[in-house]
RNA sequence: GCGAUUGUGGCGAAGUGGUUAACGCACCGGAUUGUGGCUCCGGCAUUCGAGGGUUCGAUUCCCUUCAAUCGCCCCA
């Protein structure tokens, strides 16, 4: 097949038989979502590129090298978003939703991301977050509730092997103590460190700590970590967050070189991780963390905020590891076999009629024989075969046959549509 | 951006420098002019990712390219 026929590198058709497994995932999030009070927001899928030069920060990954960034024909700089919660405090602010009664203001999100990487697994270049967003509020309460939604997430699909990461990265002040200590401490090995943490080491001292590469640099042993850096403010806030988790009866473990790849994290920040085995070397399946500033950052009021997101594509692949099973019906309810063209034309009525009466009917559409309509009824897993042929005909009646025990019995065709519905009530 | 492996029908997969490219599954038709399974019979790749080269001859050898998968970096 020619090339450009094919589709973009890192991009994936969802078909049918695996649409199904996103349709019940999305139902059950969005249930989860209407128990804990969020509601759904739908922003654009591009956004002006410096939204997310500031939103997310030009020191990150993301902004340097993974954007897919375009020029529309009136000149204008836009960029297919990275990531979700930029634009939800760009409409926040935008639509002045601070100001609205009820608040905090909680909002959820659903849609596909886009990252220029080389795709692998549980990697792509478009691919589908969940998330949700918490504006308004600067509670360590709050923050539990982010992350219990984030775990409830999963354990309502069914996954089990879970670890939770947690880690305080701390108020301005903090951050700003713990940077000259880490710089204070790598600059005798800056040599010694890879490129990429020597130029860290100016803009993101903290992304260092987890460096893979400088895993194993004696440097890392003694490292200053954030926590001893945390002034009281922010220690005291960590405290309260884990003992809201712990009133809950979530269980963490602390990580303090935890540090997520977006610039604007504080105080709360945590990922979720598999543990099934053959989950693949990508173990993350979703993180977050407060954002105290970025509102500002976006050109809105002082307001705190704090949120998550989840990649569905890696929930479905934890599914998938942990063996879980997900209730998705793929039985037909109805299938009509009809046998001769009078028959095909009375059988298109009777379809149709069962249709609107809310019963799930399919057909044959060729000159099938009668063997080859069963088969066709058989693969299609149909609870119901309705047969009309020529005898059915003459009488007005048609044959109704019950496929998982075989029995049969002919009514009226002016009885079937209510038959068929009494046949399916209660299901 | 870097690395490894792979690329033969709808899917899985064998194969060889030389006339018709195994086999299995799926699908279609028939045996069986009105009932799902099984069995049997028949059908189903002018073509081996694409382009170029070597050769009398290439799916097989060489080069280039594209793609897929997995990994590194980083993340969701």
């Amino acid at each position: 097949m020619n090339m450009s026929f094919k589709l973009p590198r890192g991009t994936q058709d969802i078909l049918p038989g695996e649409v199904e497994k996103w349709q019940y995932v999305e139902s059950v999030l969005s249930d989860l979502c209407r128990r804990y009070h969020y509601k759904e927001i739908r922003t654009p899928i591009f956004e002006h590129t410096e939204l997310f030069q500031r939103g997310v920060g030009d020191s990150t990954d993301i902004v340097q090298k993974e954007m897919y960034t375009f020029e529309d024909r009136g000149g204008r700089s836009l960029t297919l978003r990275p990531e979700g919660t930029a634009s939800v405090v760009r409409s926040y602010v935008q639509n002045k939703l601070y100001g609205l009664p009820n608040q905090p203001t909680k909002l959820f999100y659903f849609g596909p991301m886009f990252r220029y990487e080389r795709p692998q697994q549980g990697r792509t270049r478009q691919f589908v977050q969940f998330g949700i967003e918490a504006l308004g509020s600067e509670d360590p309460g709050i923050d539990a509730e982010v992350i219990a939604l984030a775990m409830n997430s999963y354990q309502e699909l069914g996954l089990r092997s879970l670890k939770l990461v947690l880690n305080s990265l701390g108020d301005k002040e903090s951050r700003e103590n713990h940077r000259q200590a880490l710089i204070e401490h790598f600059k005798p090995h800056k040599d010694e460190l890879c490129n990429d943490c020597q130029s860290r080491l100016e803009q993101n001292p903290m992304r260092v700590l987890d460096c893979k590469k400088d895993r194993d640099h004696p440097a890392m042993k003694d490292a200053p970590s954030i926590l001893e850096y945390l002034n009281d403010y922010s220690r005291e806030y960590f405290e309260q967050v884990k003992a809201y988790l712990d009133q809950l009866g979530i269980p963490y473990e602390i990580d303090s070189n935890l540090v997520r790849g977006l610039d604007y994290y504080n105080h709360t920040a945590f990922e979720i991780m598999s543990e099934a085995e053959g989950f693949g070397a990508i173990t993350t399946l979703s993180g977050g963390g407060r954002y105290n500033g970025l509102v500002e950052e976006i050109g809105g009021p002082e307001s705190p905020g704090i949120g998550f997101a989840l990649s569905i594509e890696r929930l479905l692949m934890a599914l998938e590891a942990e063996g879980v099973v997900l209730p998705i019906e793929e039985q037909l309810d109805c299938y009509i076999v009809a046998l001769g063209d009078e028959a095909k034309k009375e059988a298109a009525g009777i379809v149709y009629q069962l249709r609107k009466a809310g019963i799930q009917v399919d057909k044959d559409y060729g000159q099938k024989k009668i063997k080859s309509q069963f088969k066709a009824a058989d693969r299609l897993q149909s609870k119901y075969v309705l047969v009309l042929g020529e005898d059915e005909l003459a009488n007005k009646q048609i044959n109704v046959k019950r496929m998982a025990t075989g029995e049969q019995e002919t009514i009226d065709i002016a009885d079937v549509v209510e038959y068929m519905k009494k046949e399916f009530k209660g299901e």
